[in-house]
DNA sequence: GTCTATACTGAGATAGAC
DNA sequence: GTCTATCTCAGTATAGAC
């Protein structure tokens, strides 16, 4: 590729800052008021333009909300890439866990959109999002199956019972709840939660 | 109480069932589309009454959702009270578990109210909601009380991150994932989860 | 108490000047 | 591309006749 002249560099990268940082503003509105309750006003406001400004950079709020998500799943492969090579399965899936539960309580957004019925349906019908979240599933289920071959999953879970638990393990309103109680700092609440499931409640 | 004549008892019971056919359609779109794709318009037509009659019943959406919520709660009340005298305080807390999950999987709304930031509010504001929550939630305390004491809970985990554990598996998205998936009929998709809450996912 | 019709509001999206 | 101003529509809630 041909570099681009400075003049031109300088321009894109300003409507590139532009974009994230609405892109940041929406995330948090997003993980504080949720979807719904989040208006586009809002979003202009938050960001410091106007409405309409935002409309030029994402055709529709849907549009806006599923470009947050698919940074998220992108944020979240790379976290499980990142994991150092000797980790084994089980714990890389512990750390994934993890991972996903310290960004939630850093203000961020779960990874289902179960909150909100109208942004599942928008995201189920985005292809970028469905392509990411595949690309993600394929890595997680392939940490999956390792585990299971090592014998550290019990054997009567089915895999995908494990892959959508763990999904689901990030949108647990227990999390909202522990930090709302206000008796636990973060890591014990994630050390909570983390050993909950995968030990279970019962002794 | 002196009794009613029977001109007043008939009315007050045709009031009292189009009341209960008001709730359980609010319950049906409640549990299909979630409450703020939910109108007042389609719950109208749902029961096939007009719009303005509705608020003859319930002052606002609100509290009709709220009072759903509140009936919801007192059947779970029930069903734990009615499980068997000699059931031990770990066998009860599963049964309720699985008491809901079935709900859940017969078209019910999930106890907690987690797919709608403008719902929660409203019912955390709702005093009825409030009183009959924190009933059932002493009434679930004593049993894991009663559970801790016979040393049948994992000693690390709070007394608090059960309760609210068990509250959230009623609202877990992996219930409908594994019901869209299809490949699990429903008593293998709840097996699955209560094994998961109780015993984990690691062997 | 139930109906039809309507007032009022909030929010997504667009138009047109600069 | 960004702004201000506006369109449009859905949805809650209410008014008034019967």
């Amino acid at each position: 590729m041909p570099e681009s002249p400075p003049r031109k560099r300088l321009r894109q990268s300003q409507f590139e800052q532009r974009e994230a940082a609405i892109l940041d503003a929406t995330n948090r509105l997003l993980a504080g008021r949720g979807y719904d309750a989040m208006s586009m006003d809002d979003i202009a406001a938050e960001v410091g333009i106007a409405k309409g400004s935002l409309y030029k950079h994402f055709e529709s709020k849907e549009a806006l909300a599923a470009a947050v998500m698919v940074r998220l799943l992108t944020q979240t492969e790379a976290a499980l890439s990142g994991l150092p090579q000797q980790t084994s399965a089980i714990d890389q899936l512990k750390a994934l866990l993890r991972w996903t539960l310290h960004q939630r309580l850093a203000g961020g957004v779960p990874h289902l959109p179960s909150t909100s019925p109208a942004l599942q349906q928008a995201l189920f019908a985005s292809r970028s999002y469905m392509d990411q979240l595949t690309r993600l599933s394929d890595q997680i289920g392939a940490v999956i199956l390792q585990a299971r071959a090592h014998g550290s999953l019990h054997a009567h879970l089915r895999d995908e019972f494990v892959l959508y638990t763990l999904y689901a393990r990030t949108c647990d309103p227990t999390l909202d709840f522990l930090k709302a109680g206000g008796s636990m700092d973060d890591e014990a609440i994630v050390e909570q939660i983390v050993a909950g499931c995968f030990h279970g409640l019962a002794a």
